[in-house]
DNA sequence: ATTCTTAGCGAAAACGTTTGCGTGTTGATA
DNA sequence: TATCAACACGCAAACGTTTTCGCTAAGAAT
């Protein structure tokens, strides 16, 4: 149970001084070849490493990276993580995480615990909470010390700074585009309530598709589930609301719902009511995840590339953080993903 | 863009010493009233907080601990994470995560990046690829430096220190069992090859339980697979497998499954082949997934308490490193996590 | 023989903290 | 008036690095 060895024990041990040590040990041409030599043989001997920690302070720089997220049992996010950790270890950095369980103190808390030299920058999605409040002063704040940001995917325009989001719009659109390609007339939309940005976003390609398409969008039919209710109450109230929809129009022939989880439901109860799918109802969901996959019949989906989300992100934090401030410009851009639609047995 | 005040620069500006700011700070009552007001309102105003990387170096400890899994996308994995994160935060820690990909190297790589000095300890699930290659020094010379580690899930018995598993063997005991109880004769075992210790606990569980029943265990009865290959061409393969064991023998009527993947695909091909779940076949998989929750007919599993290992693996680890090195016994534990019968439509 | 290079190494500062100890000032006590 | 607590604060070390600068001695050049 030996500690880790430090440059000092080898200086002492080989009689020599720290710098020598700490110079021999990068293969200064200060130090000769023989003291070098013995330096490194030592070293390699003791499997000497320098300590992260030292070195952070000493360059006040830690090569590591923040990762603030609503939720991590949930495949995007998850993906989107292992987006940034690909990237980051490429590049040499380690990702530290925080949940915020879509809660705003604790996003807060999270930020400031990484906030104090933890960190070189934040990737971070927005929880709900924060959204609902639109209190933004803990990202204004992190950034106005000089911490870089970058959101995705749940973001605000108020906040300036890089942003890599998915084109919720044309996603929803070019899937709605596709119902009516392949026949449907009555196309049902099943929401979330619009303070989430994405599902605002989605909404109104599903409604700009109905239009270019000379169809007249229902308000009936569309299907706003408030989210913030615990699990299973919002499961069984959205089961029980979409039979309802589906009861008070038998036409409706295709629906789209921004996740992943409404559109099971939606085929859970076609199938209950007799209906086959995609036979009597197509449906297409959003967000690609394994239910999508392994459902019967499969699920037709928009595809976010939530690991590309998470790679984007962490290179253009990285390349943030390295920029050395060689132009105060402060250009923030934002990356837009493309969706792609993946087609599956839910579809015709 | 000012960057983060310290101590030095609240001494300067106030014209006192740096200790006396950091006494001042911590209440200390060396100092006077007056100069611990001013001092600590200063500090308020500039939002003061401690540089953390300072922190632990002047006490040799980081307050954040790492955490290496084989996946991340993975519903195991990530409630496991969801539980290191909250006992973790709870009791003042950061979270850092590694990503091995199943492979041996970059698990090796990931261990050294966090253990000179960016950590206090290691939560590890290892990789296959490690368990396969039995090359376990990697771990060893941690625990050497004083690094604790705790195991979960995938252990082997070759490393000394604490470790959280499933009960694998009465898990898939009991399954079996009940597949029994509801009148199964002829109960497939759809498994993995050998080497993960999981999968033989499951295994030994099928069996043992087959014999207190006096059934006689077939071997033609256990499909194992090859988990090493590609995720499409493992599916397929499974699947094919699967309907070929099937129609060898058309009297099963009971499968249990070592994961929820495997018994999904079972169900599939049960469909598919004009078999009814639960009544001409009940299926019952292991982990407890939403693939699981969400499928039709609903899959009866073997839940794991994923969130629980995390939560008991944080707990135990940071009782390790806050022990203070009170008395060198070196004491391991090894908490087994009971499993649990999660019944739905699967199963009778 | 004297000066100049240069090879080879050590001292010290810096990163931002905390903390034990030393020290000067004050008011009180002998 | 001399002594003494007690108070209020500063100094310096330490955590482990890297790096700049300075120093010494040996050999080369004059």
């Amino acid at each position: 149970m030996k500690r880790k060895i430090t440059l000092k024990q080898i200086a002492r041990e080989l009689d020599v001084s720290i710098s020598t040590v700490s110079k021999a040990l990068s293969n200064s041409k200060e130090i000769s070849e023989d003291t070098t030599q013995k330096i490194q043989a030592f070293a390699k001997l003791y499997n000497y490493r320098p300590n992260n920690i030292a070195l952070s302070l000493k360059n006040r720089k830690t090569n590591t990276i923040g990762i603030i997220i609503p939720e991590i049992v949930h495949h995007f996010f998850s993906k989107v993580i292992r987006g940034v950790e690909l990237v980051a270890n490429k590049r040499g950095y380690n990702v530290i995480i925080g949940l915020s369980n879509e809660s705003f103190s604790k996003e807060v808390i999270n930020m400031e615990m990484l906030a104090n030299g933890s960190i070189d920058g934040f990737i971070l999605s927005m929880s709900k909470e924060t959204l609902l409040q639109q209190d933004y002063h803990h990202y204004n704040e992190t950034m106005n010390q000089g911490m870089p940001i970058v959101m995705f995917d749940r973001v605000v325009s108020e906040i300036k700074c890089d942003k890599v989001i998915v084109d919720d719009f044309n996603g929803a659109k070019n899937a709605v585009q596709k119902l009516i390609s392949n026949g449907c007339k009555h196309i049902a939309l099943i929401t979330t309530k619009d303070y989430v940005s994405v599902g605002r976003l989605r909404t109104q390609g599903y409604l700009d598709a109905l239009e270019e398409n000379k169809i007249t969008p229902q308000a009936e039919l569309i299907l706003k589930m408030d989210d913030t209710l615990d699990y299973e109450v919002h499961l069984e109230k959205l089961e029980a609301e979409i039979e309802q929809l589906f009861k008070a129009h038998k036409n409706i022939d295709g629906v789209f719902a921004v996740n992943e989880l409404y559109a099971l439901s939606a085929m859970k109860v076609a199938r209950r009511m007799g209906l086959n799918v995609p036979n009597d109802i197509q449906v297409i969901g959003f967000t690609d995840g394994v239910l999508s996959k392994h459902a019967t019949p499969s699920l037709t989906t928009v595809s976010q590339h939530a690991q590309l989300m998470g790679e984007r992100a962490a290179d253009l934090l990285i390349d943030k953080i390295e920029a050395e401030f060689n132009a105060e410009e402060e250009q923030f851009q934002t990356v837009v993903i493309n969706t792609e639609l993946v087609e599956r047995e839910s579809t015709k």
